[in-house]
DNA sequence: GAGTGGTCTAGACCACGTG
DNA sequence: ACGTGGTCTAGACCACTCC
């Protein structure tokens, strides 16, 4: 049982002071100086969780004249912050993918990845296709992590995501997705697939998912055409 | 003219190095102490150096190991996973933008914002930049409620979210954020702004803000150049 | 075990905003 | 002039990764 550190332990502290409506919309919050006697911190301490809050966007801090709240109405909290959310863009449609086998990424590749050197995936691509459509909306390549090379085999295509499969198959926890939008030219070879021009806008997605550990156990880069797909998102207070 | 903080010099000095290709994707940039030795300045400056190039998106870190270069093109991240984050965008980016009045919306392009047609709407229009970077990252274009024009004049450039002000202004709840991501190829005015060729691939990022009621108060419209913007998010279970 | 980044202390001086 | 946050030093111990 490892202990949050101290700075995020105050940060709690503050937040939960916050919401609880010690400090309203725009009070100002105890300066620098105070916060180190309350809680016996150093003044690195008090600003590591000072700066924790600002970049959750519930203070804003001046030079001259002190920190304040932001937003102090307490369900700011809630998001997308729910896995269910990830999938629904994918409703009515069907995954079709082919098992490449165990492999070592080239090192160009796996540093685009932003994935360890030499470290070895089961590859896996496919393409997301939509009843009706002649042409897929998706071209995705997948990177299971090698220690899940036994649940592989086990994977079907259809609705349920490949990712809780393998949580389901492999008895552990998501932790953590982190997802990067881009936008690129598509390559010939997604081109010819997407049945689209080559440098056709696209929207590249890569999605990591990570065990409690932070451990990569998938990694999955779709390219969509750009006429075809659009990214949809809500966020409820 | 005031001089920048030594650890703003540091990590400037640290991303020419890398633009110039001395530490390569995926290469190892110095340790820490490596850092304190050759330019003379204590572990809390190398650390606030390596932090801006850090939440820059341009280096990542591991605790054991040490810190490496992500992408060797400067890629600017945008982390997001509720309306606090949204609030507070790229951060050190900041806005500006002109009013250009009451307007209503031609029938086509009302349709493709999803706006009801012969609505009215104030116009504004900016570019959103970072310190340092010749170019924009974005040209945007805001809509806001006919009702809300009171309210427009008094709206300020710089680090608070427009729809934050207005509904500080207002006195309205955002209650729900919908946005849409989508791949373009850059027009020719866009592609002008930005600084980028016709038809270069950019993320187009429509979201729109409602209050409790369903209503659109407010609607914005920004163009990302796809070489120098990815957006990403991240999701903890 | 050696070396890395993560946390933390106890000081200091400076730049900024408000009285 | 004063108090605020912003920057910075010179140490320290710990947790993690890799050999």
């Amino acid at each position: 049982m490892r202990s949050e550190p101290r700075y995020a332990q105050v940060a709690a502290a503050l937040r939960a002071a916050i919401a609880g409506g010690v400090y309203r919309d725009g009070a100002s919050l105890p300066t620098e100086s105070a916060l180190c006697a309350t809680y016996a911190i150093s003044r690195f301490t008090a600003r590591e969780a000072l700066r924790l809050l600002q970049v959750e966007g519930l203070i804003r801090r001046q030079h001259g004249s002190g920190t304040t709240v932001v937003g102090g109405t307490p369900v700011l909290r809630q998001s997308l912050s729910d896995v269910a959310e990830l999938s629904h863009y994918a409703a009515g449609s069907t995954f079709a993918f082919r098992e490449h086998g165990l492999q070592t990424l080239p090192a160009a590749r796996a540093a685009a990845l932003r994935l360890p050197p030499g470290s070895r995936w089961v590859l896996l691509s496919g393409v997301r296709t939509i009843a009706g459509l002649p042409a897929p909306i998706a071209i995705t390549e997948v990177f299971v992590h090698a220690d899940l090379e036994p649940f592989v085999a086990a994977l079907r295509a259809g609705r349920e995501t490949l990712f809780t499969q393998l949580a389901r198959l492999g008895g552990f926890h998501i932790a953590r997705i982190e997802q990067d939008i881009a936008a690129i030219g598509a390559g010939t070879r997604d081109a010819t697939v997407l049945q689209i021009a080559r440098r056709t806008p696209c929207l590249r997605i890569q999605r990591t998912y990570q065990d409690a550990g932070g451990r990569i156990v998938l990694l999955s880069l779709s390219t969509h055409p750009g006429e075809r797909f659009t990214y949809s998102m809500h966020i409820d207070n």
